[in-house]
Order: structure tokens, then sequence, then C-alpha cells
DNA sequence: ACAAAAAGTTAGGCTGGTCTAACTTGACGA
DNA sequence: TCGTCAAGTTAGACCAGCCTAACTTTTTGT
């Protein structure tokens, strides 16, 4: 289980990531209300984790799996708003720091049963759109967008022509292989994937044909 | 502010003395599911900080001040059960683990509002009594378990007779007065007190005619 | 061009809550 | 009467997450 705070790190850098704001170390340490070295420390520990990435002068950035996980806190976070405003008719300034301690509380079943309850509101009551459950969960995502090491299923292939699906399909790229990106080279180089145990080295555009699904987080 | 361990602790320790059962070292860490030494050192800070009195070998009695804050949480798990079964129709056997989670992210304004919500039950889906909010947590008690060092107000002076009453008056025990307990003998035996200021020694059935009425936690 | 401010990191320390290992104390049956 | 067992405690360690102080690096204003 991840502790609430690392929960509440992922998901600030994801309203950043939502706002296109760069999730800086002194930004984040501004909005969690910690020192600004605590968070130099929690990022190391997301980014050995597996949960972030960050570069120098950067900023942090989520990886899937990261995001995976925020986008799940924020959807209960807005939920749980949407609740304490329409039902409990709380008011609108303070259901914020009420749905932030809410959201670390509610199992995943409760938060299906208040999303039914509320009849699977589309945005919180700041007309918010809330993320979507199963689907955000473990979305069909592009293969470029996958993480170096995680493996994925592939879900589909497109392609330009018959050539070029032939040399997808050469490749063992076909719906329901198992592929792993096992190296991924700086400014659009070539990837190395690892497809049902076969190394291929190919150009970065392949990455875009490729429609994959990733196993639960 | 208080910590979620230390409310796990005193709410289990009321619902042993609700069930009539002695809070015992090891009671507590099988029901805590914590070691026994952790429990040790938890009730000797707990004693410290006036939640809880342990004699050796007699369990753990929560003080006045640690019942009336075990009180509270165990009326949020009550109506927090009640809220999950009733309206998100979650099965029963769930909602305690639930609760548990639930309790320590309310707050005291979020709690009167599901109360109110859920037509202010008196009991939850067990049939077991939802301790009352206000009244609970500000009780008129006995003078009796008033805890020693702790002031409170007299609410009400009830007597035998009429000399009894003009004893008790000539004390200083009205309605309104300042009281605490400097000094309580063992053994029934004399109670020091402290009456708006003015120091007397009574006997120990003479709390029994004095309602107060204690301060904000 | 360079000093001052801002951003980030390293080092080292604190706290709350937990743990295991080992000791003490009291009860109890053979 | 004594060995054994249960209950409780002390001692010592660990971990997550936070802090401050002090250093380095980068940005920015003049």
């Amino acid at each position: 289980m991840i502790s609430e705070s690392v929960a509440d790190y992922l998901t600030e850098i994801l309203r950043l990531e939502e706002a296109g704001e760069p999730a800086s170390t002194s930004e984040l340490a501004t909005r969690l209300q910690v020192a600004r070295p605590s968070v130099s420390g929690m990022l190391r520990r997301l980014a050995d984790d597996g949960l972030v990435t960050y570069a120098p002068d950067q900023g942090a950035h989520l990886t899937a799996r990261g995001r995976r996980r925020a986008r799940a806190m924020l959807r209960r976070h807005r939920l749980v708003e949407t609740f304490l405003v329409n039902a409990l008719a709380m008011p609108p300034e303070q259901v914020h720091a009420e749905a932030h301690r809410w959201e670390h509380a509610l199992s995943d079943d409760a938060v299906d049963r208040l999303d039914r309850w509320l009849g699977n509101p589309a945005a919180d009551p700041h007309g918010t759109p809330i993320p979507d459950g199963q689907a955000a969960d473990r979305a069909h995502a592009g293969l470029g967008a996958l993480d170096v090491g995680t493996p994925a299923r592939v879900s589909r292939v497109a392609s330009r022509d018959a050539d070029h699906a032939a040399y997808l399909a050469s490749l063992g790229l076909r719906r329901g292989a198992t592929v792993t990106i096992t190296e991924r080279r700086p400014f659009a180089g070539p990837v190395t994937l690892d497809v049902d145990g076969r190394r291929c080295v190919v150009g970065p555009e392949v990455t875009e044909y490729v429609t994959i699904h990733e196993e639960r987080p």
C-alpha cells in the first residue's frame, strides 16, 4: 500500500501537470506545506520507486504508474467534494480540506459506491472533470507512453500501409503480445523492445502505431 | 490535535469498558494488532497526558477527558457505519473496517452534517447505540467522576434534607461554582475540594449529590 | 559582468509509533 | 515447594517523514 504522504505528493504533481506548470521542488514545498529538503528527499524516493522521473531543473514528471495512482486519488478527491457539496451541503470553500482527508480513508469499493450513488458525475462542484475510474486506471495508451522496464500487453496495432503492417507483424507486434521497453535512447533515438521474449530495436515512430494495455498497478 | 493511533487506543478501551471487560495490555495488543510492549508504552503516554489512569494489574481506565474523546470517536464510527449501510448499501460485515478509516478523516462539522443527513439515528446498523454529540461531549456528570485536578462547574446540587443542603451550601457548593478535586484518598477516604478558591475536605458521599459540567476538552 | 536572490541539495537530527529480545512478576498445578 | 506459564515491562533498534543549517548551483537585476 501507498502512504498518505506519497499519495499527496503524486496528486499534487498531477495537479501541476494538469495546469501545465512544472512540478518544481519549491512549488511542491509551498503547496504541500513542507520544507524544500523534504521534497528533495521524497522525490528521490518516488523516483527510486518508479513513480516519477526527474531530471535536474525540469521538475518531477509522473511515470505511467505514478500517473495512474495520482489520477485515482484525484478521482477520489473530486468525488468526495461532490458528495460533500451535493449531499451534505457543505460550503464549497470548505470542501477541499475535508476531501483531502477523506480521500485517503475510502476503499476502492467505497469510492465506486459513492460514484454510483452520486450518479457518476462528470465534474466536481468547481466544474473540474472527475477522472474516470476503470478506464483511467488501466487505460489503453500508446506504446510511447510506456515506462522502460514495465511489461504491457498489445491491444491494437495500427499501420500506415500493408508493408508497414507486415514489418510490425514481423517484429511480433500483434494483439495480445507482451511488450517491454528495455531501452530508450534520448533525442528520439532508437527504442529497444522485448516482444514476447524477442529483442528488437526500432525507430521511435513505431511506438505511435502500437496501443498497449498495462498490467494492473 | 490527537493522533490516529491515540484515538484508536482510547476507542478500543471504551469498547472494552462498554463490554464490561478490563482493558488489559494483552487484550489491547490483540485488538489493536500491535505487540504488547507497544501497548505498554502507549498506555504510559496516555496516562501522562491524562487520558487514562492505570494501576498495575487493573488494566487501563479512561479519565473523563479520555472518555469524552473516545466517545466522540465511537460516535463517528457508528454514524459512518450507518451511512455506509443505509446510503451506500455496503455489506454490513465490511463496514467496520471502512468506518475505522473514515472516523479519523471527518471534521466535526462533517460529522454533524452526516448525523443530520441521516436523521439523527439513535443506533447503528448493528443496533449499537450511537453516542450523542453535544450532550455526551460535555455531559453533566457526578462530581465523583471528576478527575483530580480538572476544574468543573457545578450544575446542580441535590441533598438529603434541609440540614444537608445547608451544609453543602456552607461549603460554597452551589450552582455555577467552580470546583476542582485536589486530592482523593483511597478506600473511600476523604476528598479534598477547591470550591471557588476555598479549600475543604469532605467525605466521599458528598460527591454523589453534586452534578458537574466540565469545561470543554 | 557580477553580486544578490532563488532554487536545490546534502548532512544531520528529531518524533511518533512500531518492533524483537530479554527480564520480572504473579498464578497455579504437580 | 518449586517449575512453568502468562502477563507486563524495560532496553534497544528501526522506519517514515519531517525539520534546520549550510552548502552549491542557477537565475536575475542592474
